[in-house]
RNA sequence: GCUCCAGUGGCGGAAUCGGUAGACGCGUUGGACUUAAAAUCCAAUUGGGUGAAUAGCUCAGUGCCAGUUCAAGUCUGGCCUGGAGCACCA
């Protein structure tokens, strides 16, 4: 065995190994039970960053480790190859989008392959290719049947950089969430997803992910936003039949209502506006339109508004109260209207003040019953000014007026969710076509199952501006009526990248099958994913679209389960030098470099080494180093002991103490470290725990001058237990010495280490001695004393007995194998 | 503003149940080997006090202030700082 160790030599070697011998091929049919394993999927930008490094790492360890465990494990990688950068390459540099993505794919994929990923590389899944984006479609059209998809006007986020509209959650503080441009809204005709439909359940099965982290969840209960509150119609005192219903959450406040909101985007306000009031108006919802997203939902931003002229009449108590319009009511939330309480809540004050509008308290703090005149009071109180409610705790007055106003046919309980429907249209060429076509004669017509897919268009330019590519083809858009064989135009948007990817993961269980998505059975076998792992990025986004699509599709009858993924681990981002790895700032590291100078082991231990997964990881090249050198001094280990080493060692007990302590140390790092991974997969301590056993083998090694056979089985078993418990991190080191070592399997076909509880402890126990909580003493006592051994001991010590002399000891605290807790006053 | 998370040496971080704070590593310092270097190995490394001492002893110490407890990094309450998400959602 070679002295020095050579990771390029060995990792290129394995690799074409394995890869021959078909290793990492997942069987569908297996006694063993499953475990799906799972990366979120790159999008192929052209080359690997650390943050992939990690993410495809981590998983990795954890599908080895399963598999070691006795587990048939699913570990497949694909591409979330649609989408916009493709498209921009292929206007600079004249290339087709196809291309631009498939070389990138085979780069990628060199440089996975050279990271030793135990991937199925038969089960690969490519979103952009027509066998995958066929079945894209085929959902789409299933969705559409159940009229769970739909088309509509609406007012929807535009990104004029990008020349498309956005999702809600693709527009992040008034921007967009690929290139930073300011969104607008524009009114246009889209196709849209009904998630909001599964508003409520999405909400409510929360509750079963119990192995994903309370920060995801909690972002996506906050995205969903469910309230509860009511609706109130509003007459409209000088137009006969007409009425203004709002949404409220404090139907409570009714009595102190003193002015009404209507959104500039409100459907009736055109009516609701007096002849005299008209030409103001008409400049404000002007001025609205033009303002950008940004601007407009500026919350430092003052209120501004103008009165309609017309009034309201408040059922409750008959009282008139002036309409507005003001953009600080929304058009799409709730019914666009508000009900205005300047004493009970901060906006209605903020407003009120600066145009003078009447205030009435209504709800009374109990704690300081002064008036609401510097702000709004919003806390819990009793009802004032109310009528027949005074006196009412507001709490029970919110669900008593309300019922006042079902029964009297003015109102109804509401729960109302933020969550909006998912805008799925994009006016680019690099999608999946959305499969409908228009006709004049029968309208919205879906194509033919038969005939999909509805491929992409190969005659576009791609050089034109402001508009899809895709319309420039003279081919695409020309077709016929699938239904009356008339002319007809095809759909020229394509879906949201979003919805190739909220279904990949169960394309993986099936994924050559060309006469369906996936096949039910294999599906329901594999899913849910086991182990998640990707970036919180998706927290929201593609983690609430996967869950709807997993419920929708299982509604229609495809799957028996209601959620697609059972554990989310989120990674932290990778750091250098304190920021985000990005190019912009000059301090990504690349990939390739780390491979060539160190190999892809250096840089999957280091990866997992300093931080717990879940955390932000900061890159040090001297971090690096230091796991090389690591790596370097088990290869000598190994290496300089290999004569000594036996694949079928035998342990004979009694041992000698010394060797007896070895190996209880190794069955202590086989406990801890499946222990670590288990929970919660901190690698950062599996690896420091790979460190201290090397430490104590070199340490017992360094005494032993002449070993005999007894040392030689305990430094063999010690010396194969450390290789084993490496290789899911170390995978081609540990192969490599595994068969130095004479051995003719693969170390990845080994099963993990068991380890016994007699022996995963040391042989005497350190007792800890404090007097009044200070530690004063430690004393190595036998594992077996009782407690009142113990006791006799810590209090017989020299170091104590002086302590004590003279002083009364009130108290003797014994916590067994462990401590003596001694209170003297 | 609301919601959530996190604060431990020079640095990354460790510490199942409340029970020896600082594992493991990085860095730094000193030493061994060497003509020299690289590599490797050994030792020290929370701060203060006392001390010739790298011996011993001692005090303080896990963002701050209180509390519960024989015992608090860990539990409770209140604050401070940093980060993330949402943000005129009525």
């Amino acid at each position: 065995m070679k002295q020095s160790y050579f990771p390029q030599e060995i990792e290129k070697k394995w690799q074409k190994i394995w890869e021959e011998s078909g290793a990492f091929k997942t069987s569908d049919d297996s006694e063993k039970p499953k475990y799906y394993a799972l990366s979120m999927f790159p999008y192929p930008s052209g080359k690997l960053h650390m943050g992939h490094v990690r993410n495809y790492t981590i998983t990795d360890v954890i599908a080895r480790f399963k598999k070691a465990q006795g587990y048939n494990v699913l570990h497949p990688m694909g591409w979330d190859s649609f989408g916009l950068p493709a498209e921009n390459a292929a206007m600079k540099h004249g290339a087709d989008p196809e291309t631009w993505t498939d070389e990138n794919i085979a780069y990628m994929t060199k440089q996975l392959k050279m990271l030793g990923l135990s991937y199925d590389w038969d089960r690969e899944v490519t979103t952009c290719k027509p066998d995958y984006y066929k079945w894209t479609q085929w959902l789409f059209l299933q969705l559409y049947k159940k009229g769970l998809a739909y088309k509509k006007e609406a007012a929807v986020n535009w990104c004029e950089n990008c020349a498309t509209v956005l999702a809600n959650e693709q527009v992040i503080d008034g921007k967009c969430w690929r290139c930073d441009g300011e969104v607008e809204k524009k009114y246009l005709s889209q196709w849209f997803l009904k998630i909001t439909d599964y508003a409520d359940v999405l909400l409510k099965d929360l509750d079963k992910l119990k192995g994903w982290g309370d920060n995801v969840k909690i972002m996506q209960e906050n995205w969903i936003g469910k309230s509860h509150g009511a609706i109130i119609k509003f007459k409209v005192k000088e137009i006969e039949g007409l009425e203004v219903p709002v949404y409220t959450t404090r139907p409570d406040t009714v009595y102190g209502i003193t002015y009404l909101v209507v959104a500039p985007e409100y459907k009736d306000i055109e009516k609701l506006t007096t002849p005299e009031n008209k030409a103001k108006v008409e400049e404000y919802r002007a001025n609205a339109r033009k303002m950008s997203e940004i601007e407009r939902l500026s919350t430092d931003r003052v209120k501004t508004g103008v009165p309609l002229g017309t009034h309201c009449i408040n059922p409750f108590n008959g009282e008139e109260f002036p309409l507005w319009t003001a953009d600080y009511a929304l058009v799409e939330y709730g019914t666009g209207a508000v009900m205005a309480v300047p004493t009970h809540d901060t906006r209605d004050f903020d407003f009120a003040k600066k145009y003078n509008l009447p205030m009435k308290v209504v709800i009374e703090n109990p704690s300081n019953p002064s008036d609401c005149k510097n702000e709004a009071y919003t806390e819990p109180g009793i009802l004032v000014n109310s009528g027949e409610f005074n006196g009412m705790k507001n709490d029970d007055a919110k669900k008593a007026i309300t019922e006042k106003a079902v029964k009297e046919g003015y109102g109804e309980f509401k729960t109302q969710y933020r969550l909006r429907d998912w805008l799925i249209s994009r006016q680019r060429y690099w999608g999946a076509p959305i499969p409908v076509v228009y006709c004049d004669k029968c309208g919205i017509v879906p194509v033919d199952e038969k005939d999909l897919p509805v491929m992409l268009p190969k005659d576009v330019d791609f050089s034109v501006v402001g508009k899809s590519p895709i319309t420039t083809s003279k081919t695409f858009a020309q077709t016929t009526c699938p239904h009356c064989g008339g002319p007809a135009r095809r759909e020229t948007d394509t879906m949201d990248t979003f919805v190739c990817s909220s279904w990949y993961y169960l394309r993986y269980s099936d994924a050559k099958n060309s006469e369906k998505p996936f096949d039910r059975n294999l599906a329901n076998k594999w899913l849910p994913v086991d182990q998640y792992v990707g970036g919180i990025e998706h927290a929201i986004l593609h983690l609430l679209y996967s869950r709807f699509f997993t419920k929708a599709l299982r509604d229609l009858g495809l799957l028996d389960f209601d959620e697609p993924f059972k554990n989310l681990l989120t990674q932290g981002m990778v750091l250098k030098d304190g920021s985000k790895m990005s190019k912009s700032k000059g301090n990504t590291v690349d990939p390739d470099e780390i491979f060539e100078n160190y190999g892809a082991d250096t840089a999957r231990l280091f990866i997992l080494s300093d931080s717990p997964p879940a955390r932000d990881f900061d890159w040090s090249d001297a971090g690096v180093e230091g796991c090389y050198k690591f790596l370097n001094r088990v290869w000598r280990l190994v290496a300089s002991n290999a004569d000594d080493i036996s694949l079928d060692y035998s342990l004979d007990y009694p041992l000698k103490k010394d060797n007896d302590d070895l190996v209880r140390i190794v069955h202590m790092a086989i406990k801890g470290i499946t222990n670590d991974i288990s929970n919660d997969f901190q690698f950062n301590t599996v690896i420091s725990k790979y460190r201290e056993l090397t430490n104590a083998i070199y340490d017992w090694q360094g005494k032993k001058t002449n070993p005999d056979n007894e040392d030689k089985n305990v430094l063999s078993f010690a010396v194969i237990a450390l290789l084993k418990l490496m290789s899911p991190v170390a995978v081609h080191l540990t192969e490599e010495a595994w068969h130095e070592l004479g051995a003719k399997g693969s170390i990845h076909d080994e099963a993990w280490l068991e380890w016994d509880e007699n022996l995963a402890k040391a042989s005497s126990i350190t007792l800890v001695v404090q007097v009044n909580g200070k530690v004063k003493d430690k004393i190595e006592v036998d594992e077996g004393f009782s407690q009142d051994e113990l006791k006799e001991v810590a209090l017989n010590s020299p170091k104590i007995k002086e302590l004590t002399e003279g002083k009364n000891i009130v108290k003797v605290i014994v916590v067994p194998k462990k401590l003596v807790n001694i209170v003297i006053k």
